[in-house]
DNA sequence: AGCGTTTCCGGTAACGTTGCCGATAGTTTT
DNA sequence: AAAACTATCGGCAACGTTACCGGAAACGCT
């Protein structure tokens, strides 16, 4: 006979169904409801980390003592804590990150979203930002976005669900709509956007400064003795083509040359697309003397298509590329570029979200501009201006 | 005149004290301590995201009904249930993972230590977890050693303190010692060896197959007619170091070449150290017609020095790598190298972690091995034997 | 001695979520 | 119609930590 468990009567116990996997039973007297097999307690116990409650228990003092003594409060004596911390370290104790952060709402974590973290440019821009991060006690939590927009949306919000304490972002190409970076989208978590940007939110910035990079290429070229300098641009609706192109028209009619629209392409990065607008090129009655690649991949292509033509580089044509990786320097001939300093776009912009953490609501977003250092290899040095006695980076 | 806040007199109330900045008062009549101000009731609302309470309160159940309702519980009318997804969704609810892991002691987050995420090597190898880790839902926090054993070291302990579930870990140049990712440290957490391994510690590895990479470099350069190949090897202490020199001795053993001790080198990996080895076998009266060098930094040195030089690749000494970055397509010659697949490396890591979840205790550790491929480029070919024949990667 | 003060520790609640179980109304079976 | 059952929902507790405050003993001063 069935025995209700408050009362301890048995007469009065009846049936009440089947739930869960087990016969349930219902006590008429006390009108109390209960299961006969009692829960197999945890047979196996779950591994746990040592807690602040096991340290406490070994002490026989109170959970909040324990916390006092290892987080330096005052109200606590000196023989107290020193007992407790030694317990702490005898006991391995670690404290749980997620219950203080749950605490605090506080992660003490970075999220970053790039497009591609094996290219250089990005690798180097996360550690710019790790160095900072690490500095100041934070740890960084990196997504890529493979330049797709949905994969990009994605990853902000499995970070804001995550609920890092910033996001560092650089958008994917595809990307046009910027909602899910929008303060209501994220919650209030600050937001920092580094290398391509979006006006249409209001949050701090690191950018480069693409025309005024494009503008140092062209001027050395045409100091260089270039003339027929083409430009081998991305699609127009980009905005770094867009100012790398202006950023090139400018340096030309700041030397009064003329503006030729047969040696300006627009391509979508491809290797073979750069190679195709080459050929149109070289079969131009005047092909050009000097080629501004604004993508340091298309560079590179076009040096080998060059050499495969047997065509002097950069006697017969020069060629710069933009974005100075390690291959710059490796290919032969050395690449002319502009360093882009990636490194310190990621830094700064690190330092942008530390600076909004601690300003908080006073915080105004700004936008902070670095500007790249024209760095000049053989693939450009056509020896007739002064560049030519420039120390070169081999 | 003061009133006591239990029983409201104030006859009985005297003062007790100043602490933490507030007068402090206890009365006599019921034995209770109180302070004057009262808190001031937190001014500035901290920003809250919802929660489930907000949605509870908001339609008059219980947060646990939509706790239920919104984790496709059971136990919950299709009624509410849709009422409640609804709710959350006009509130924008979006469950808290801090909590949740604090719950589960899952946190779906794979900690990864690798030394340096520049490196084209770890920068794929990372992409292949996070590509492995994203299918299952797993987020990556990435850490650098920056080849500092301290760094490594603290790196573990903080990725351990956030609860990772896992860690992926590629050892610094400087570790040696290796308690800190031994069960008893990692306090359970599953550890992964990649690339850089330990034998101390019996977890789940994924190594290249470092002697058959350097075996089929070496017997290509001997099918390509070398005889006197050089070895340009690492620290004699590095395991890569010696396993790449027994794949080579084997190699040659194989046939049956005389093994000479002037040809082989272990330098530091420094591009000067590189070249004073080269300088070393031109001077010899017999200097090589062949160099691998085990790193791929070290060969692309070798073949900017012999340029330098005046000294013809592959005619006169032909070169050989190890590691087949996208630059090593693009330098002058080709370079011949092993790929050695960083990112099946990072995939079948992450598998084998996937693997150790799912099975827990009945996990088997086991090591992995990937074979690096044979990539020929115009480097090593010096035309004499079949591989020639090869089909080119330009 | 009497009163006010300081020191130090314990208890409680809350961060947000979910598993477990009890309660209740309505429905079906005997 | 009583007994047995089902479908739903609420409440409690716990994950680990810490802020806040009350209690009590020790201390200091007149």
């Amino acid at each position: 006979m069935i025995k209700c468990t408050k009362c301890q009567l048995a007469d009065s116990v009846m049936r009440a169904g089947f739930v869960r996997g087990r016969q349930r039973y219902q006590c008429k007297a006390c009108n109390f409801h209960f299961t006969d097999e009692k829960p197999l307690a945890v047979p196996e116990r779950k591994r746990r980390q040592t807690t602040i409650s096991d340290v406490a228990k070994a002490l026989g003092v109170a959970p909040s003592t324990v916390s006092r003594a290892l987080n330096g409060h005052s109200d606590i004596s000196a023989t107290t804590r020193q007992a407790i911390i030694e317990v702490a370290r005898q006991l391995d104790y670690h404290p749980n990150l997620l219950a203080q952060s749950l605490k605090s709402s506080e992660t003490y974590t970075i999220g970053v979203v790039i497009p591609d973290i094996e290219r250089p440019f990005f690798a180097t821009a996360i550690s710019g930002i790790q160095q900072v991060a690490a500095e100041a006690g934070y740890r960084v939590m990196i997504c890529q976005s493979k330049e797709s927009y949905a994969t990009e949306v994605s990853n902000v919000q499995a970070l804001i669900a995550s609920r890092v304490d910033g996001l560092l972002i650089c958008h994917s190409r595809e990307t046009e709509n910027f909602d899910h970076v929008k303060p209501q989208a994220c919650r209030g978590v600050p937001v920092i956007h580094f290398d391509r940007v979006s006006n249409e939110v209001d949050s701090a910035k690191v950018i480069l400064d693409d025309w005024n990079g494009a503008f140092q290429v062209t001027e050395h070229l045409i100091e260089q003795g270039a003339r027929r300098i083409a430009i081998l641009a991305g699609p127009e609706s980009l905005l770094i083509s867009r100012n790398r192109l202006a950023g090139y028209l400018s340096a030309i009619q700041k030397y009064k040359l003329p503006i030729l629209d047969e040696l300006r392409a627009h391509i979508d990065f491809r290797t073979e697309s750069a190679v195709a607008a080459l050929d149109a090129w070289l079969a131009l009655p005047n092909p050009p003397d000097a080629i501004f690649a604004i993508n340091y991949v298309n560079a590179f292509d076009l040096l080998i298509a060059l050499k495969a033509r047997h065509i002097r580089v950069p006697e017969e044509v020069a060629v710069v590329g933009f974005g100075d990786e390690f291959m710059a320097s490796m290919i032969e001939p050395g690449l002319t570029t502009v360093n882009l300093h990636p490194y310190r776009i990621g830094q700064q912009a690190a330092r942008l979200f530390l600076e909004q953490i601690q300003q908080k609501e006073q915080f105004q977003p700004r936008t902070f501009v670095i500007t790249g250092d024209l760095v000049v290899r053989q693939s450009s040095l056509k020896g007739k201006g002064p560049a030519s006695f420039f120390k070169l980076n081999i």
